[in-house]
DNA sequence: AAATAGTTTCAATAATATTTGGAAGTACAT
DNA sequence: ATGTACTTCCAAATATTATTGAAACTATTT
């Protein structure tokens, strides 16, 4: 395959893949775009090379960096503003992880604290219970390894493993 | 709180969850009522439960017994179906696991393994193929760590050590 | 075999989420 | 301080996705 064929494939699966996860189809399309480009690309760059708004293009853009995935580049003696993305993908994956631990795993982990002291006995308040008890457990656990297998330190450690065992 | 208001709770609370990560709203909410629900309900219990159509009720049913997450039930003498959740939350997030693993996950490392081909050697197209082979390894491994935790024999094993380590 | 009780399908409709494009804002340069 | 180059915001338009409801279908009972 050549590569303008490919660059647009793979475009269209990551932001076909994001929306099966929950994350905006132009997102994840701007986030392709950056990862498989050599340099800093501008807005304008996007714009064209995605077929997208001037402010679909920054609002995705800004929604990036909020989740560390782009950082906006510089350049000496120029005005505009550049994004580049994070390639080390253990990054990527690392921050992307966290992020949704944050905004959407530990808040559900509290929600169903709570619900573990719903007041009753009958039958129907039992099976509640233990259900929202059992779900507390497992989503407590889930964001304990989470937690874990995010820190940086483990990061590193895991890809300086995963490197030597290659 | 008392049953009714941290069952609506829940069930509205499990429905933005899952349309966060893209399930829809309806099934994920078909879900929750069958979760918190002592025994077995009819699509009618579902359809005036959650305020929702017959259609609806329906084919979110079949798509959660397509998920392996809720029984069909036949009670003797009644020709009314009946729809039981799996109640076991390590069974739930195994089979929610080992779904989107095969439905999403599988599709997406086999199409990076794909774009590693990719034909040309100029810097654009390296930065392309490291891309994609750093993807497709990052992915594989992923993968590889679901498969291997939700085997239903490490099931068994996780879900018995986690009991006596409680 | 007709009536009944229930399930499934799907085109039309509604709800939701995304995208646009222009106006407002900001900051640098002249 | 005005013009210029850019960024951000946001209400309106569009696209996408989910839901409805009624008709078609299927199975059971009389």
């Amino acid at each position: 395959m050549e590569l303008p064929e490919a660059k647009e494939k793979f475009i269209q699966a990551w932001g076909a893949f994001g929306s099966q996860w929950g994350i905006n189809r132009s997102m994840a399309q701007v986030h392709a775009l950056l990862l498989i480009s050599p340099g800093p690309l501008s807005t304008e760059d996007v714009m064209d090379q995605l077929n997208i708004s001037r402010g679909n293009a920054n609002m995705n853009l800004r929604a990036l960096i909020d989740w560390h995935l782009v950082d906006r580049i510089l350049k000496t003696g120029e005005r505009r503003e550049y994004f580049q993305a994070e390639k080390d993908v253990w990054k990527v994956a690392t921050h992307i992880t966290r992020e949704r631990k944050k905004r959407e795993l530990e808040p559900m982990v509290r929600f169903l604290g709570e619900l573990k002291q719903t007041s009753g006995n009958t039958a129907e308040v039992k099976a509640f219970k233990q259900m929202a008890a059992d779900l507390h457990d497992l989503t407590g656990r889930i964001d304990a390894v989470l937690e874990r297998s995010t820190r940086s330190d483990v990061q590193w450690f895991l890809k300086a493993a995963s490197t030597l065992l290659r």
